[in-house]
DNA sequence: CTGAAAGCGCTTACAG
DNA sequence: CTGAAAGCGCTTACAG
C-alpha cells in the first residue's frame, strides 16, 4: 500500500483502529481462540488494511525465544555440502525455523566469527560442518552456550554429542571388495589430505585390503586436496606409477570426477582401462563422463536428519546423544 | 564458564558488577570513546567475567536497525548458483552482516513464503534470485515494503531494479561464432526450458547464426530442464538428427556436462567428434572430461557484485539504478 | 565523562 | 472475553 513505509505500524496501531487493546491483537495474531470471532474478525481485518507486519524479534525479544538456526558450512563448492545444506534447510524451514547461513571455507578464523555472530543473534541450534582442522573442544564450548548442537559429516571428537554423517568405513570397504571381487589386487586411494572423514575411509580401505590378505602399499595411497583438482593430481601421480595401477576409489566424488579428467586425458576409458569408485553419490555421480560407480550416502537425507536431530535437541535437551550414520549402499554404473 | 546458563547476563549485570549505570556499559560495548579508558576496562573486565554476550537483536530493535541480509537461491543444486552465494555471502559477512539463507528449489510458494518471513525478520534487504515463473511484478512489491532488492541472474521484467547478472546474449554469441570459426554451420542448442536467462541466451544464439547468414533451425534447439539430465537428454535428442550434428552450444556447464555423458555413450569424444561449448565457468568445467569450452563469466564475482550494489543500495535508497553485468570471456578447452 | 529515564514492538500474567 | 501494566535487553537523547 504506503509506497515509502515512513512509519511502521504497529500492534497498538492496529488496535486503535480495531478499538480493542493491544493484549488483544497480540493474542489474535497468535490465532488465540481466547478471542470472540467477531472481535478477531475485526482485529485481522484492521491488520491487513493497515499493512501491519508482523515484528517477529520484538516477540522473540520478549518471549525469550528464537526460531533461527544457524547452519555453518565449511565448503559449498562440493556439491556434496550443497545437497547437504538443501536438504537440511528444507526441513528446518518446514519447521517454521529460519536459516542463518555462514561459509566458512575451511577458515577456522572464519568459523569462529560466524559462531559467536550466532550466539549473539540467539540462535536456537546450530548445525556445525567443521572446518578441517577444527578443535574437538568446540563442540562442548558451543554446548557450553547453552546452545543445541549437531555435527555434521565430520565426527569432533569422542563422539559425545549429537551427529549426522555416514559410516565411512564400511562405504568404502564396499568399494575396494566391489575392485577385488573384479580382479584387482593393486588399488589406489585417491585425494584427501587430513581430517577424521579422511582417516574413517582410509581406515576401510585397509581394513577391506587386509580381509582379502593384500598387503597394503602406502604408494598407492595419493593424498591431494578434496577437490577436482586434487582428484586430477592424485590420479596422474597414481597413473605414473609402475607397475601400473588400474583400479582405485576415491576419497568423494568430487576427487573422483577429477580423476576422470586425468584418466580422459591419458585417453584412458574409466570402466574399461581403468576402474574408478567414488564416494557420497551427489548429482553429478550419475551424468558424468562416464557415469560414476560410487558409495551412495544420500547426501540431502545427511541434511535432513541432521535437521531432525536439531529440532528434537531442542525440544528435549537433555536427551541422550543421538547419532544418524547413512548406510552407505555401492551403486555400480559404468567407471567401475 | 556456566555450563548451564541458567539466566543469561545482562548489561544491567555488567553494569552493577562494574558500579556504573547500563548506559556506560552499552557505551563501552560500542566502542564509545566518551567513556574513560580506566572504566571502560573495568566494564570490559566484568563483562568478560560475567561471561556476558550481547543481544543484537536486543540492540537492533531498539536501534530499528538491522544487521541481516535475506538470501534467496533457486537451485543449490545448481553448481553456479552454489558459487554466485559463496561469493554473495562472503562479501556481506565481511562487511558486518548476517545471511537469511532460503532455498526455493523453484517454488514460487516457498518463494513467497521466504520472502514474507524475511520481512517479518526485519531483513536489512534481500538479494533474490527468482524461481522460474516469478511474476515481474514481485521486486516492486518488495520495494514497497521498503527493503532494499537486489535481483541476481535472472531479471525481472523492465529492469527497473538493481540487478547483477551476466551478458548472456553477448555470451552466447561468442560461443557460437567460436564453432562457426571453427567450420560448422550445423549448431546445436542444449537445454533451458523457459525463463529470461533462456530467452536471452537463445537470443545470442540466432543473433550469430544470422551474422554468418545461417538460416536458423528449430529443430536444431533442444528444450530440456537446465540440469545435466536435461543436458544429457537433449544431446541425446540431437545426436538422433538426421544428417547428423557435430557441434553445439549449451544453455549452461550444467547441461553441458550431461550431454558430455551422452557424448560418451556413444563413444564419441567431446573436441574430436563433437564440439561442445558451455556457459558460466563453474568450477567443474576446468576438470570435466573432456575439459570444457565455456563461457566464463565469473560466478562468485556475480555474487560479490550483487552484494556490493545491495550494500550501496542500503546506504543510499535514492541512489540511481545499478547494474552489473558480466562480460562473458571465451575459455578454450578441450571440448569444443 | 556518567547516570536516570524513556522507549523499540511485542507477550504474558493478572484483573475484571 | 478483554484491558492495564510490567518487562524482554538494549540505545539514546538529556541532564549534570
Amino acid at each position: 500500500m504506503s509506497p515509502t513505509p515512513s512509519k511502521p505500524v504497529t500492534i497498538m496501531d492496529v488496535a486503535s483502529a480495531a478499538k480493542v487493546s493491544k493484549s488483544t491483537v497480540s493474542l489474535v495474531l497468535q490465532g488465540s481462540d481466547l478471542i470472540r470471532d467477531e472481535t478477531a474478525e475485526r482485529v485481522r481485518a484492521a491488520a491487513t488494511r493497515l499493512g501491519y507486519v508482523y515484528n517477529r524479534r520484538a516477540a522473540e525479544l520478549r518471549r525469550k525465544s528464537s526460531k533461527t538456526i544457524g547452519v555453518v558450512i565449511n565448503d559449498l563448492m562440493n556439491p556434496f555440502f550443497a545437497e547437504v545444506l538443501v536438504g537440511l534447510e528444507r526441513r528446518l524451514v518446514d519447521a517454521g525455523f529460519v536459516v542463518l547461513m555462514a561459509h566458512t571455507g575451511e577458515s577456522l578464523e572464519r568459523q569462529d566469527n560466524v559462531l559467536r555472530t550466532m550466539r549473539e543473534q540467539h540462535a536456537a541450534g546450530i548445525a556445525l560442518c567443521p572446518a578441517l582442522g577444527t578443535s574437538p573442544s568446540l563442540a562442548a564450548t558451543v554446548r557450553s552456550w547453552g546452545i543445541p548442537l549437531v555435527v555434521m559429516v565430520r565426527s569432533l571428537g569422542s563422539g559425545q554429542f549429537d551427529y549426522a554423517g555416514s559410516d565411512n568405513r564400511l562405504g568404502v570397504r564396499l568399494a575396494v571388495e566391489h575392485l577385488i571381487a573384479a580382479g584387482h589386487r593393486r588399488i589406489g586411494f585417491l585425494g584427501g589430505r587430513t581430517g577424521p572423514v579422511l582417516e574413517q575411509r582410509l581406515r576401510g580401505y585397509k581394513t577391506a585390503l587386509a580381509a582379502a590378505r593384500i598387503p597394503f602399499d602406502a604408494s598407492l595411497v595419493r593424498y591431494a586436496d578434496a577437490t577436482r583438482d586434487g582428484g586430477y593430481e592424485a590420479a596422474r601421480a597414481l597413473l605414473d606409477l609402475q607397475p601400473p595401477v588400474a583400479a582405485a576409489v576415491s576419497y568423494n566424488d568430487l576427487t573422483a570426477l577429477g580423476a576422470l579428467s586425468a584418466l580422459g586425458e591419458r585417453g584412458l576409458r574409466a570402466g574399461v582401462d581403468f576402474a574408478l569408485v567414488g564416494f557420497d553419490n551427489v548429482l553429478d555421480a550419475a551424468r558424468s563422463n562416464p557415469p560414476l560407480t560410487t558409495i551412495d550416502i544420500r547426501p540431502s537425507e545427511v541434511g535432513e536428519h541432521a535437521a531432525a536431530i536439531l529440532l528434537e535437541r531442542i525440544e528435549e535437551p537433555e536427551h541422550p546423544r543421538r547419532q544418524y550414520l547413512a548406510e552407505p549402499k555401492l551403486i555400480v554404473r559404468q567407471s567401475g
